[in-house]
DNA sequence: CTATATCCTCTACAATGTAGAATAAATAAG
DNA sequence: CTTATTTATTCTACATTGTAGAGGATATAG
């Protein structure tokens, strides 16, 4: 069994946006999803590799669609995280929590980390 | 000038340290402040040489301090986050903000991995 | 001086981040 | 049907970050 090791940052963001975009994602959703949400812009290869790099440690899986008729249609793979995934998620979300929570400073970036 | 690059995890865990520290940051204190604080070992090497590329990329400002009279008391580096790594830091965790924010089933095992 | 404690530097390598060309497959146009 | 255009993924290559631990420097205690 692989050794748990903690996720990088890019990691995290592609997990949160697997979590969010649900049975929608793929890898342009993906890409969308993280480019309007974070203002930052996200190269194809950077994605697909980091995708296929948590596929390898199980925390993601994937399946490809059927074509669509539209217009360069061609089938998508979908993602999908697992419950290992959200598992280990959530431990480096909880990390970077225990850090970050308290240092005040930041009036509505901190917000967004309540959840925690 | 080099180019603004998004903060790695570990990066983010020792900026946020030195804020927590203060003027009380030095290599053992960070290191333990981010074990007791986050359960994660941090080996020697993995904090300096991340401080290190962090004050080459002018996050970060370290000065040598004066000897102690306790028993191996040598002398300590001081670290302080600067103005830009604080601006960077709050970047990278208001982009992480973004993506987490409303995640709510953290603990809960997604179902939908029957449709793979 | 020798032992032991504290702390930092250095080296080496593994893992993650990133970009963009290449490729594939679908429909539209002529 | 042959070419153009659109949507999508795969592949390759390299840069940056993450990580471990040996080794060296410097302090007090005995």
């Amino acid at each position: 069994m692989r050794k748990e090791k903690n996720l990088g940052e890019f990691e995290i963001i592609v997990l949160a946006a697997l979590i969010r975009l649900g049975t929608d994602a793929y890898g342009v959703s993906i890409r969308q999803e993280i480019e309007t949400r974070t203002g930052r812009s996200v190269s194809v290869g950077a994605l697909y590799s980091t995708l296929s790099r948590l596929e390898e440690k199980n925390y993601v899986a994937s399946r490809m669609g059927a074509a669509t008729a539209e217009r360069g249609g061609r089938a998508k793979r979908h993602y999908l995280i697992k419950a290992e995934g959200e598992a280990q998620l959530e431990k480096s979300v909880f990390m970077l929590g225990k850090m970050l929570k308290g240092i005040k400073a930041w009036p509505e970036t901190l917000k967004n980390l309540a959840c925690l």
